[in-house]
DNA sequence: GTTTAAATAAGAATAATTATCAAATATAAG
DNA sequence: CTTATATTTGATAATTATTCTTATTTAAAC
């Protein structure tokens, strides 16, 4: 069921390079359906991510870990615990920059997402 | 200002492995301080991030992305901006792992962290 | 055109986090 | 040890992000 909603929303987001929120998101589309509610939004956003139409860059809901040694970290995206992985970053040649065009890196996160053992 | 409540937050993650949220925190936290208020660890977990003694993980608050290209992201720790970075990942040997021993990737994301030119 | 299943709008509900402010506490100076 | 000053705390209100609920609408199948 491909609804003009979905639709403008995935337009939208393939035609900026801002990474906006849902709630900018929302805002936009509103300009040209002035009746979509922001559940629509989420929700569409939602299946678009499953689709892998979109992807989703997590900055907020934190978890902590006392260990400040370089490691990723794998989310199950069932159960959502957290794993680390202390696989070699090494040859990682991505991970030595010490800035990049935009500026200054004073740290970096690698997260990966999958079914862990458990629930898969 | 050393205070027995951060001491103790402190203390308390660096023992676990379990990467836990605030609210966990703040529960387990709560068994020795019962007093304690949960603005009080969210404040120190900041404090502590700001001193380089925790590290924070993201997996919430989320902002999308049109681009399903594999790409990093710079964000700016000051203005919040997102910047899409295109370096080279080949040599990236840890990116090359289809599963862990955790469980299979799905997909995998990378963040920089950093004050930008703009800001800094 | 009628039926049926999925999607929507609106707003309530929930969860996570931040802000406010008076009282308490830590640190430094005397 | 007392005092002064600045920081931190606890309590709670406010804000923000997201999910849930229900009645209504829409798309696709018949």
């Amino acid at each position: 069921m491909i609804t003009s909603q979905r639709k403008i929303i995935s337009d939208y987001l393939k035609n900026v390079t801002s990474h906006p929120s849902a709630e900018k998101i929302y805002l936009e589309v509103r300009k040209i359906l002035p009746r979509i509610s922001k559940g629509t939004v989420y929700r569409n956003l939602k299946t678009l991510k499953e689709n892998g139409e979109i992807q989703e860059i997590s900055i907020g809901e934190s978890r902590y870990d006392g260990n400040i040694s370089s490691h990723a970290h794998y989310i199950c995206q069932k159960c959502g615990r957290i794993f680390d992985i202390f696989e070699d970053c090494r040859n990682c040649k991505i991970l030595k920059h010490k800035r990049t065009k935009v500026g200054k890196i004073n740290q970096y996160q690698i997260n990966f997402y999958g079914i862990c053992k458990k629930c898969g």
